[in-house]
DNA sequence: CTTGTATATGAAACGAGTTGCATAGCAGGA
DNA sequence: TCCTGCTATGCAACTCGTTTCATATACAAG
């Protein structure tokens, strides 16, 4: 279960409430791990029953207090025990090449309007990452000399834009394929 | 839920027994969904109730008797419908990610051998799926023509390919990163 | 003063996926 | 004869992930 070392890195590089960790996984975290708000509080709860984060209540004005977590001493070692344990190279599941291999069974005019709607999706994603790139690694603002933290999080960042871009050209290849098939018709 | 999908789209290709399936899951299929034994048998035993497919008992000698499973025609509707509806373009978890961003409170060298062993790990499922390409696509004895169901199962293992290569560099950027922090120190 | 939006947290139910265990036929070798 | 290994199917328990619903504060727009 990763999401529990994903939020310990998360509170790790900066402290925060269940909502904060909520929406990094939707910026930057997401660019590898995607999680809901109930999943989050889920986990929260049981990591701090575990002892494994603190919680502090933090009054807030103009909006609801917040429940602050960091990461308690038996977090860190919880980590660093899964950080030296070896993992699976992670398999894949592409839901739509289950549709594409299935498209020999149906319309395959159907299935281009389909690849074309995931091809916007990863052009967008793809501008979103570089935009963040610029603006906390390669822009103006961002610091000559990282530190550690910041290069990994920017050969990270890397990766996600690799695979996009790897994304978007097999994409064309398949849309040029079915094309192919419709027009051997 | 598009094990179930996955199933349709491989009987329809072959009909086959709940244990073939799962030898096609760590082979083709295995090229974009993964899944054991007991999650396919489960999903069998459903669908056949369902009405989704036919069973056949088949008697063979030299081993245990199988069933064979085929598509019926509800579950080829139901697949039809599936391959008309829109799904989410897929996001990504990749627990090596969330090692590498919690290497900046850990020990960096330590990741380099895990780093490693996935990048051979990569390597091999590169090499294993460049032979499956020769042998049913590219090479002497793929037909020169091939039907639009090949020309399918083609595309997807391309990008299978493509994913591993882009991998294999990203792993590359990594490794170049780790050491670069490590005499960095 | 109602409606909408953002912040903030949570319960409950369900479906999907993993792990461990169990059973059984049949073949080949020690 | 026993052991190993491949074929073949399945149950049970558990964890993980998704979906739906519910609650509450606060501010801004109408």
């Amino acid at each position: 279960m990763a999401l529990e070392h994903a939020i310990l890195v998360s509170l790790l590089e900066k402290p925060g409430s269940g909502y904060e960790l909520a929406r990094r996984f939707e910026r930057s975290i997401g660019y590898f791990w995607t999680a809901t708000h109930q999943q989050i509080y889920r986990v929260l709860k049981r990591m701090e029953a575990d002892g494994r984060l603190d919680v502090r209540e933090v009054p807030q004005q103009g909006r609801p207090d917040k429940k602050e977590y960091s990461v308690a001493a038996l977090g860190r070692t919880a980590l660093s025990q899964w950080l030296h344990e070896p993992i699976e190279p992670e398999s894949v599941r592409h839901d739509l090449a289950v549709k594409i291999r299935g498209a020999a069974f149906d319309d395959p005019a159907a299935l281009i309007r389909e690849v074309e709607r995931h091809h916007r999706a990863h052009t967008d994603r793809l501008a979103h990452y570089l935009a963040g790139e610029l603006r906390d690694f390669t822009g103006a603002g961002a610091p000559a000399t990282p530190d550690a933290g910041r290069e990994l999080q920017h050969v990270v960042l890397r990766g996600g834009i690799a695979y996009e871009r790897m994304t978007l050209a097999w994409l064309d290849d398949v849309l040029a394929t079915l094309h192919r098939i419709r027009s051997e018709r």
